[in-house]
DNA sequence: TTATAAAATTAAGTAAGCTTAAAATATGAC
DNA sequence: GTCATATTTTAAGCTTACTTAATTTTATAA
């Protein structure tokens, strides 16, 4: 009924979704590592099997069956990541490869064992929150990219976009994971670049990376800070 | 480089190599559940990736390359089912069938991590050998067939071949399981039904299932049994 | 408002992996 | 050895999902 590649295309329209609004045949093409026609194509057929309201030159939008549907791949590719993280200890650099291509191939019925093994978890190792079974996405905390955060506030770093390993690595490899408190020190004018302290420490964070790092529980008081408003 | 329907081709083909000795084209599409003509097609693209030697009306081999692409793809199918049952704590019954699509979408790096967790397990769960990394089998102990074994004799319980649920389901149920000792009382001649005696039970077995289940550690002399030759 | 750039579509073509129907080749019983 | 049956191959055709090149539509900015 749905091929793995519909479902490579439902994933990439729910995120561009979300991320941006509305979804660019253009993006999703970038998204997918594919060609511009082949896009229209599929789009075309996607809305023949009634997933997407496909019009010649517009953003293309799920119909309801279309968002149950890319429900239930981000669920099945998050319950994935987490299982991948907390049983196998993969590591957390290289679960949204994997699950990239596992997510595909699972019965519904092994996705449901493993979430129960996990206990039902609300979150991926990337926090990012994973639908129920019956697509129901749980209640989560106001979050703000750290690109948009004010001067002298602090957060909890909450989630992180998906991305490289690379990207990824360098995190871990500044100690900025999720749960930690941060506090926005200084925003260069002239390229954004950021200056943050993480565990006590300065740091400088290119606006790039402040793009996909989301913070909650916003406070404009930190344990060392002054008040700006 | 290898898709998804090769690695089909060529986990049946070993398995079939494995049982009847050679591969006949007609098996295999019964196997694979596919038409005659699209064997003979896939067949001759295999062989020009060089991982078959195909010739016209002739039974199909392996090119040593594509025994070891075989081989690979029965050790990712047999660690997927090994740890489906130990640590997801799967049905039984079922690991084969979610482990025939998982071996297809899961990097070697995973599979070796998963290995390493199962502490490099010998035996899947249907008693079939694991190759190692390097696409060596472990050493086995001998095995017959259940339905060629002598009256009288007994063994251990110590592979079934990888079949239906509901076959896996049956053997489930009436207690014949890895492991356990059997003994051969009697076989009926007209349709070679067998009866045989379990956890100090006699049962009735079938020629068809005892035509998949192997025997090691045979002796002729049981617990209770008397010396016949 | 009109030129230009960006985005999307049409057109033509490809490869993989199937199908069914018909023809060719092997096999095995007598 | 020959004939019937089983097995395999050829032939023709289909769908999915892609490609590049050329064209059309939409958006943008002077």
């Amino acid at each position: 009924m749905t091929s793995e590649s519909i479902e490579n295309y439902l994933g990439a329209m729910y995120r561009l979704q979300n991320e941006a609004g509305e979804v660019k045949l253009n993006q999703l093409a970038d998204a997918l590592n594919i060609s511009g026609p082949a896009v229209t194509d599929m789009l075309k057929r996607l809305g023949q099997k009634d997933l997407v309201v496909y019009s010649p030159y517009k953003p293309v939008k799920f119909t309801s069956l279309g968002e149950q549907k890319a429900m239930q791949v981000i669920r099945r590719h998050r319950i994935w990541e987490k299982f991948l993280f907390e049983v196998v200890k993969f590591p957390w650099e290289k679960v949204h490869e994997e699950a990239e291509r596992l997510e595909h191939s699972s019965s519904d019925e092994l996705i449901n064992y493993m979430e129960a093994m996990l206990d039902f978890p609300e979150l991926d190792p990337h926090g990012n929150p994973i639908p129920s079974i019956n697509g129901v996405l749980p209640r989560q905390n106001a979050m703000i990219k750290l690109a948009d955060m004010n001067l002298l506030h602090s957060g909890i770093i909450s989630r992180v976009n998906e991305h490289s390993q690379e990207f990824l690595m360098y995190l871990m490899a500044e100690g900025i994971t999720l749960g930690k408190e941060l506090r926005l020190i200084e925003r260069r004018n002239f390229d954004n670049t950021l200056t943050i302290t993480i565990d006590n420490q300065e740091k400088q964070i290119s606006s790039m990376t402040a793009e996909n790092i989301f913070m909650s529980n916003i406070s404009n008081g930190g344990r060392d800070g002054k008040i700006t408003e």
